[in-house]
Parts: C-alpha cells; structure tokens; sequence
DNA sequence: CGGCAAGTTGAGCCAGGTCAACTCCGGTGG
DNA sequence: CCACCGGAGTTGACCTGGCTCAACTTGCCG
C-alpha cells in the first residue's frame, strides 16, 4: 500500500511524476496529506498571482510554464528578476513587509499553491523531500546570483548568448538537434535581461548573420555554431569583435 | 550543564553571541561536535578561498568582514556577483562541476569552515538551526533577485542610492545618526553595481551637490535627506531628474 | 618621507536606448 | 473567403549615459 488514494490531480502532476521533484519524493501518506489541503490552479499568460493569495499560499510549486518575478519602478520601468520553471518551489514564507515583486505567468502555467504547515511537517520529517527542496534553492539562489553577473558586466549579444544556453540547460525534454526553445516572448526576454525588445531583435540578426544560430520560429532556435555562441557567452571579445559584418571604412569611403 | 566545555574561538565568535546566527541556536553538545570538527580562520583583503578548499570545506561562515563572489569573463571582465557579511552562511555542496565564481575577501574577514557531515546531521536534527539556516539562504536568494532587478534597470544614481540602502540595512550596529559604512572600496563597489570606478565617484560627487549626502570619510557616509534618497532609489524620475544642477543653457551661454 | 595603489577629474566616443514608422500574424466578423 | 484590427516584432535614424583613456591628486603603509 504504498499510495493508498492519490488523487488523480497529482498523478497528472510534474511535481509528481516528474523523478526529482518535489511530490516524487513523499510516501503515499504524505501525498495524501498534502494533495488534501493544496490548491492546483491554471494560470493564463499575464495573469498574477496576487499579495493576498501569495501571503496566504506562501509556498508555491511550478507545474508547467513560466512565472516571473517582476519589480516594478516608480516611473514605470519593470523589470524581470527571475524566471520559475516546472519543478521550481518558490517558497515566500515571512518575505513579509519585505518589498518583493509581482509574480507574474509569462505564459500558460500550472501551478500547485502547497499548503504551508503540512509542507513545513513534511520537511521536517522527510529528509529525501528537505534535501531536494533545499537543493531547488540553492539553486534559484545560484542562478540569480550568475544572472546578476551575467546583466551587470556583459554586453547585449552575451545576455543573449547567456540566456539560450540558460534555456537549454532548463528546458524539460533535451532536444538533440541543437535546437532551443525559447518558452517566453521577445518583450519579457527584454525585461529579463536589461534591455530594450528592439536591441533583443538586432542581436538575434546579428547571430543568424554570423551563422551561428538560426531563428526557426519565433519561440525556437537552432545552434549552428555551439563553439562560437559558447566563446560569445563567456564574454570573449575574439568572438564578439567579428560583430560588424562591414568594417569601419566603408563610412570613410561614403564620406569621401 | 547547558555549554559544558565551550571553545574560547567559539564563544568570541559572532556566530555565536550574535543571537540569531547559527550557532547560537545549537545545544552545548551540538556546538562542541561542530566546532571540534570545524575550522576558523582569517582572511585578507584580496585572499581567495581556493577551489580545493571549497570542495573540502562546501559550508563556510562569515564571521566578520566581508566576502564576495566573483564572476571572471574570458577577457578579464571582472564582476563582483554577490556580497556575503557576517552571519551569512555560504553552501556550496554540490556546486561540483556547475561553474561556479571565486570567493575572495574584500576586507579582513573572518570565516569558519563548519564541518559538512557534523551540519548536515545538526540541520536534520535541530529545527532552529534548520529554519535559521534556511532562512539566511532564502534571503541570499531574495538578495540576489533583487540586485539583478537593480542592475538591470536602473540608472548608475539609482543603483548607488539602492547599494547605500543595502549597506545601512546589512550594518551590524544600527548608527541612529544617518551614516552607513561602506564596507567596500570605490573599485569593488563598481565591480557589483556593474558601473565603472570613475562613475561611481562621479555619483556620489552628485548626491553630494545636491546636498542629499556628505562623504565623510571614503568609507563613511551621511545621509542628509533620506526622503530625496529613497526616491532616487526607488527609480523616480522626478528625483533623479534634477541631476544637472546647472541647467543646459549655461553651455549655450558660454559658447555664445 | 617616498612610493604605490586608490580615487578623482576631464575629454571624447560608442553601445545601446529612444522614437517613429512599418511589417507580420492570429483572431474575428461579415 | 476576405477585410479588418490590434498587439508583437522589426527596422532605421538619431541621441545620450556612461565607458574609456589619460593625467592628476590623495591617502595609506613601510
């Protein structure tokens, strides 16, 4: 007996089925315990989930889709400083007064709203479950703290370059074809990585001219050149110096 | 018989009498177990803690001083990615082959190398010090978050204003008079913000102009008009607006 | 007191932001 | 089936904040 009565709602879950994640990690028992009290939900692009919501669910498991964190200026800039994906447990428990941003659906999601004193047990109680939400984390803290770095030092096609192998590490199926979806719109890429959708569309030319990728669609991309966008990525001015496609003179020469 | 035989090197240790650091929430039993185990020891300015170590010792405390992590790009673009000050607990199990930056110290600092299989077997077994712990990384994520949504769109006044804010709020001893240490210097400061050194002075030289903050000492600064400063960091354009003291036309007046 | 690293100041330049016009695409209704 | 619409993405032209480089001053430590 070793899952007395999952409900069907949590045998359809990533968080379930999916190995390394959270619901994969509990006993039959557990399961049970937590499916009783939690809340499944659908989310739409663009849909929040609000402050009343968030400080009564503080604990929240991304089943599909991308949901965003955005912090939002006083003139209006906004910015996205962080992405959660399948498996990510954003946890915003006494985050309390703590000015933090919006989360926000950057396209169609599940998520699975877990019901806090039951997680809290089962933590406590669970070592396989702690260690893994623990590692989940550490890892949204790591990938904030190279996303800072990435931002702060990099020039726009490096962000760029930076962000399409972020996608392919994250994404669910390993695609063998060199291709890379890319699971949220030019505008949010923008918003992401600090910049404006206009230099986000150029940077993307100036990679297909240079052959090393290849705009399939819109939301897929195909590497070409591994070895060149990974020099690009790691920022090695070799790679991205070949950036101009025309050298300097041909200015001259129209001014002459 | 609650702290039989307390080290001296623990009892003169922030992490210890600071009361919620980590090692203040051990029993006297559990303390004795992790400090016969662990490793204190001191750091100066610009030593690194080397790979080797890291991987011996993945679980490292900040005592005192300041730490950072540091980003290096192939051409020697330099970014300081995060800063660790005491009471921060540094984990880096399994960061294994992840690309992971350098920690270097930015000013003597103490640290503790916390012996990884006695802390694990403590955060499985004393729910304080697991919540206390869990909670430092938590806020190292919401840190991280927030310095990338920094970086990225803000301007470099706003950026400075928002670091001021960070330092007043990390300083160990609140200083009721409106000064805040900068625990940095003026390079390292540029390194986070990911600005350039000559910004930085150039910033700060306008805040003072406008009377909103006098530079004390390199490392300590007041705030004059705390109201003005939080506008500015919060991204409102009317604040940052003023910037030229001197509007425009004095240019045109010159050259006429 | 000398020497070096850190910080500051000034002048010029360029990557990327801004603004505006245009194209592309999916959905909707006649 | 096509005409229409609105939002997303793209393209071009121009402008500027902050980077760069170089010279200078300051402050720290032996």
């Amino acid at each position: 007996m070793d899952h007395p009565v999952i409900k069907t709602q949590c045998a359809e879950c990533s968080l379930f089925y999916d190995n390394d994640n959270f619901c994969a990690k509990l006993s039959g028992q557990e399961l049970c315990d937590l499916s009783d009290k939690s809340r499944p939900s659908k989310l739409k692009r663009g849909e929040t989930i609000d402050r009343i919501t968030t400080e009564k669910w503080p604990i929240i498991g991304i089943t599909s889709g991308v949901v965003s964190l955005q912090h939002l200026l006083e003139d209006g800039r906004k910015t996205i400083a962080a992405l959660f994906m399948r498996g990510d447990i954003i946890d915003l428990r006494s985050v309390g007064k703590r000015h933090h941003g919006k989360l926000v659906a950057l396209s169609k999601s599940g998520i699975c709203r877990l019901a806090p004193d039951v997680f809290e047990d089962i933590v406590a109680a669970n070592p396989k479950a702690l260690h893994l939400v623990w590692e989940n984390l550490r890892e949204q803290a790591l990938r904030a703290t190279d996303h800072s770095a990435d931002i702060s030092k990099k020039h726009a096609q490096e962000k760029l370059a930076s962000f399409i192998f972020e996608c392919s590490h994250r994404q669910s199926e390993d695609i063998k074809d060199g291709s890379v979806k890319i699971p949220i719109r030019r505008c949010d890429l923008a918003e992401y990585l600090g910049m404006q959708p206009e230099t986000v569309s150029r940077c993307f030319h100036d990679l297909e001219d240079r052959k090393i990728v290849r705009v399939q669609k819109l939301n897929t991309i195909i590497i070409n050149n591994l070895a060149a966008l990974r020099r690009i990525a790691n920022g090695d001015k070799d790679a991205s110096g070949v950036r101009e496609t025309k050298p300097r003179n041909i200015q001259v020469l129209k001014s002459a």
